[in-house]
DNA sequence: TGTAATTACGGGATACGTAAAGATG
DNA sequence: CATCTTTACGTATCCCGTAATTACA
């Protein structure tokens, strides 16, 4: 037998999202198996839930009553396991986390096995997408998000200060000279990173606020930090790149950080957690310690 | 995994009977299954549920509060499916009918007067449209189609024959003379019904099958059958329509049947509901009970 | 020593996903 | 034709009871 918990959530799922689909990526199954909770649930019911074409799904009489019933009682379900269980007060379970790519790989993912050590009962379930998710939609119990946040039916928490400079490696500098303003901006090969729609492609803020606009433009755009940094290390042109990813390479000296006048533009690294529901044990302990390891001052920036 | 609800049922009963082996007994159970469902539960929480010897249960802290919950949780969900179930039982709630205008309003509406007594349970939402309807689209539990029916993803009932015959105006005849033939049709003013793709407005079909075609013209067309009904009791012309339309006028005499040598075209009174195994109590309510009211004869084909 | 709970274990049921089919706009 | 639901099917899981084991009075 199904289980009955599971097919109620698969239902209320499905009523919320109008598709079997919808709801089988939502709660990381199979579309076969939305169809057989379903199907399940309307076997012991001996009603049907809901008329379906293939693109129209409606709920029947029944299944609007038998919906808000689901609702209440998976909610007194979370809501009894959430006070009886242990996740409450110890750190444990699997913590499903979506990280940007080039920062997840850069500092997550070595952070992980920090972490991992520190919680042997937390296993990890990490998403690297630099596409927007819906952190209630796919079931994710924490994002990192970089950037402004206006988002605000979310928790968010400031991890960290991100710091995007310009940059450039010598060897591009000695063939293309050095731009000392923003001005000088405009007649260099400025690699454009694509992903956000304010800052990164055609404008290149600086100021803490981003006070300062320079437009810019070049012959390569991206939608990832780090094909930008693999360009500008081979001398291509200018990138304008947060200190996560720029950083080892100013210290080294392979990179060289250029218009260090003006001050960087920053914004934030955010621990994201849908708002709502008391915060698991697993995912205050997880935002606790990614704070305390960027915190006072991430390792990134060090020497910059 | 085990099915969360069943383990809450066997938690509840162990902790009713304060045994294992009498939870065991009680459920039908094996004394192991017991042992795994509570073992489960606790591992699922995080927490000792039950502090036992081979001799006693007593229940921890935490035990005692998701006991609590469980109870009222499994009431619910009785009491949901219960709910639930008693729509495949008991006929009741809202139907939601949808009707071609005619017929719905000369044939169902004085129906469901009577219906409303026998069901008072059942409150009915009547659409009355000729136009085609998408039934799980716009959430119709049933339609009623009269015609020759295609569409396979439906469940489909015929519930009485529907015969089309010729008629007019004993004033009409008196003037223009009277048909005899179907090629005497083209010297008439027929009054074409528009709403049919096939027969009504230019071909007049005759049989049971509609073997026998007659094309016709005349110099009223209209896509409503009581606007051609009254323009031929004022004498107009000839009319191709139902008898559910016509019968009355027949009997009165204030219409007179032509061309009764040729066998009337005769079509099917359907009615048509979603696909799926489960069909609710209220629409086999409704079905059975038109069907019983038109069987064997429908009222409308008295006399004729 | 007798009763109750737990663990070991094997067979059979079934939950699950892949893939293909069917349906629909 | 792209997308969504359903069916078919094979596999790996795990549910479940029998039987052996441990715990306790």
């Amino acid at each position: 037998m199904l289980d009955r918990v599971t097919s109620m959530q698969v239902f209320v799922r499905v009523a919320a999202l109008g598709s079997f689909s919808a709801a089988a990526r939502a709660l990381h199954l199979s579309q076969t198996m939305v169809t057989k909770h379903i199907a399940a649930l309307e076997e012991r019911l001996g009603i049907k839930l809901l008329n379906r074409s293939t693109r129209r799904l409606v709920l029947t009489e029944g299944g609007r009553s038998y919906l808000a019933a689901c609702e209440r009682i998976l909610a007194e379900i979370e809501e009894a396991e959430a006070s009886a269980s242990l996740d409450r007060i110890e750190p444990r379970g699997t913590l499903r986390l979506n990280v940007p790519l080039t920062f997840g790989f850069r500092q997550i993912v070595p952070a992980l096995a920090e972490f991992s050590r520190l919680y042997p009962a937390i296993s990890v379930d990490l998403g690297l997408a630099d596409r927007y998710v819906d952190l209630i939609e796919e079931g994710w119990d924490l994002a990192i998000r970089i950037g402004r946040l206006k988002d605000s039916s979310l928790i968010a928490r400031r991890l960290a200060p991100c710091r995007i400079v310009v940059c450039a490696a010598p060897s591009y500098l000695e063939a293309h000279g050095t731009p000392k303003t923003l001005e000088d901006l405009s007649r260099h090969n400025c690699l454009g990173y694509t992903l956000s729609s304010t800052v990164g492609a055609d404008r290149w803020a600086f100021g803490a606020e981003g006070e300062m606009v320079a437009s810019v433009q070049g012959n390569l755009r991206a939608n990832n930090g780090d094909a930008l940094l693999a360009a500008a290390l081979a001398g291509q042109g200018l990138i304008y790149q947060p200190t996560f990813l720029v950083g080892d390479s100013l210290r080294e000296g392979t990179l060289i950080r250029l218009l260090d006048d003006y001050p960087a533009y920053e914004v934030g690294v955010h621990a994201v957690l849908p708002s709502g529901r008391q915060v698991p044990a697993k995912v205050r302990a997880f935002v606790e310690f990614l704070s305390r390891r960027f915190a006072p001052e991430p390792e990134w920036d060090r020497g910059l």
